[in-house]
DNA sequence: CAACCTTGCTCAATCGATGAAGCAGAATTG
DNA sequence: CAATTCTGCTTCATCGATTGAGCAAGGTTG
């Protein structure tokens, strides 16, 4: 392939003179309007052979640096440590490249300094739109992009300065913690009032999942305890230390869940081995986010699982049509059954 | 901040304009070497204070361009649906950090279409070094990034032509078989031979699991059932239907079981949920890979551990001082405890 | 056969940042 | 006070690809 010994990287200029003809030439060739700047065939041809035997690869700093338009398209995402997360990434970078867009994605592990200096990096990476996904203060976010004439976009935590993509989490909450419910009365002989676990009490998607869950409680006549809803935090370790304080506090425990996210399910989980606690009465659980394997621990545990492709469905059909202004759009979650098949939620 | 309307980019040209200086002088203050340049603290700080101002962000694009180095470090990941992958990531994306680089990573689904393409895309924006994490065809990668005279690194899956950091395969899986038999011995009275399940039977790892798999039977004398070796893949789906297909087969169902992944895991569970099977004794089961909720499940499940940040620093530590050759390093795995403390391999 | 068009290219400016070389003016030295 | 050094900048070429403008040779038209 290459003949000299230090790899010098193959450019342009080299493959004009290999060809006895011009750089442009050689760039109209290989980007695919010599068609417009009339190149002969056999030029062209003659040009892609010598690329090919040369193994060149265009310089995208430079490509870039020429043209209006980078094709650079950035996501900001909390954490790769759960499926939720895995799978906006995986999907967001399987969409952006249908679109011929080049993905470049971040994980700021909840740290709002690296958000910052993430988005900072990305925009002089030049590009064309930003995606925070869960940040903690996206309209900081929203702005530097906006003073960089860059579109951005807000997905799973809603902000006030871009349009959002979110799960409906009232909706979500209302019918997991219904179900939970109707469980409990099965298992149970009766609707026994729930603990709600995990989750920032400041986020707008726990308030919202609160909400829903009072809801629902609401919906059949069974009261809440206040002292119930643990807001805690999401990592397990908060949810144990949480459930561990409140054990200590009353003794008895509450006979059912709602757990506010896989990785605090992870925290409820180890508690209650660890505990002994619920040693004779599983309780009744649901967690809102889906993992394959938590599904199958306990008796049964419900799940909402947020609708990642219908979320990022959304933030494309923004990107290419547009939106006005921060418009909030909430995409209803899935439920999943026993038997793993995914239903529709029936509320919607 | 910004006053024109369809916001602009602030180039060091405006910035210089804004100053009454020049750009050049703009570019050496913002890139910190203006003592080295002689350039007076007092206009180093207007220019600072009016970048600020502006909200400034260089173009990389037009930096790296010019600069000989790009300090951008790219990495190939087959998926997000695990832990162990989740955490390279994220950890990767710590330590690039940490050195200054700037990591972009993608995720290419097991297809080796995708992985060439990628690590084309990766190569156009000069990559330095280019991590193949579970490649299908590393040493293709490697090839191309030789030609470019871009570093090359195997991750988790070994190459001929790259130097490849992976996982102790054999020792880890020997242990792991050793713990499985254990408990098949303490709980079913008589250490039983183990199935063997997921993976491909062509791919390094899964050979020398395999390989450890038969040596810890050997160490205590127990003859393996070489139809019970079953490298079906990695998906869920083709654990289960393997499972079934050996069910059907032989009617009862070894005792104990070696599952390769978590996500062979996955549908190892899934199956054993719906078959019906194992109802009234749940087989003696162990895992190469760990996941938190796979941990809580069943009676206990033996988990090897892959180091993540072992094998990380072992890829920094050759990025940053060099390997000889396509050099095989091998990193001893972790096992976890039933009360989840961490315990290094005591074979290693 | 002059006027014009078409074909198939080349030239040169450009994107924004960088840094070697150079150049005034002030300060220091002998 | 002439020679030298130092200070604080500016000028300009450069990285590689892109693209508008232009040009020469051949073909067509009236």
């Amino acid at each position: 392939m290459n003949q000299d010994r230090p790899t010098k990287k193959v450019t342009i200029y080299d493959l004009a003179e290999l060809a006895g003809t011009s750089a442009s030439a050689v760039s109209a060739v290989l980007n695919g309007n010599w068609k417009k700047r009339r190149i002969s065939s056999q030029l062209a041809e003659k040009i892609t052979r010598l690329a090919e035997e040369q193994g060149y690869a265009i310089n995208m700093q430079a490509s870039l640096l020429r043209r209006e338009k980078s094709k650079i398209i950035g996501m900001i995402v909390p954490k790769y440590d759960n499926r939720y997360f895995g799978s906006i990434v995986e999907t967001f970078e399987t969409m952006a490249r249908e679109r011929g867009l080049f993905p470049i994605i971040t994980c700021t592990r909840r740290d709002p300094e690296l958000e910052v200096e993430a988005a900072r990096t990305m925009l002089s990476y030049q590009v064309e739109w930003l995606v925070s996904t869960g940040a903690t203060d996206p309209d900081r976010i929203s702005d530097l992009c906006g003073a960089a004439g860059v579109g951005s976009l807000n997905l799973d935590l809603p902000g006030t300065k871009a349009p959002s993509i979110i799960s409906d989490n009232f909706t979500g909450a209302r019918e997991l913690t219904r179900r939970i419910l109707v469980n409990s009365e099965r298992k149970l002989g009766a609707a026994r009032p729930l603990l709600f676990i995990g989750g920032r009490g400041s986020d707008h998607n726990t308030a919202e999942r609160v909400r829903g869950f009072r809801a629902a409680h609401a919906d059949i006549g069974v009261p809440i305890d206040e002292s119930h809803i643990l807001t805690c935090g999401y990592a397990p370790e908060k949810a144990e230390t949480s459930l561990q304080a409140l054990a200590r506090a009353e003794g008895d425990l509450p006979s059912g869940m709602f757990v506010n996210s896989t990785i605090s399910l992870e925290g409820v989980m180890r508690w209650i081995k660890r505990s002994g606690h619920y040693t004779n009465h599983t309780p009744v659980m649901g967690c809102f986010d889906w993992d394959p394997f938590a599904a199958l621990l306990g008796d049964q545990i419900e799940m909402v699982r947020q609708d990642v492709q219908g979320m990022l469905t959304a933030v494309f059909e923004v990107i290419d049509h547009g939106a006005k202004g921060a418009s909030l759009i909430e995409i209803p979650p899935i439920f999943v059954d026993y038997d793993d098949t995914l239903v529709n939620d029936p509320t919607a």
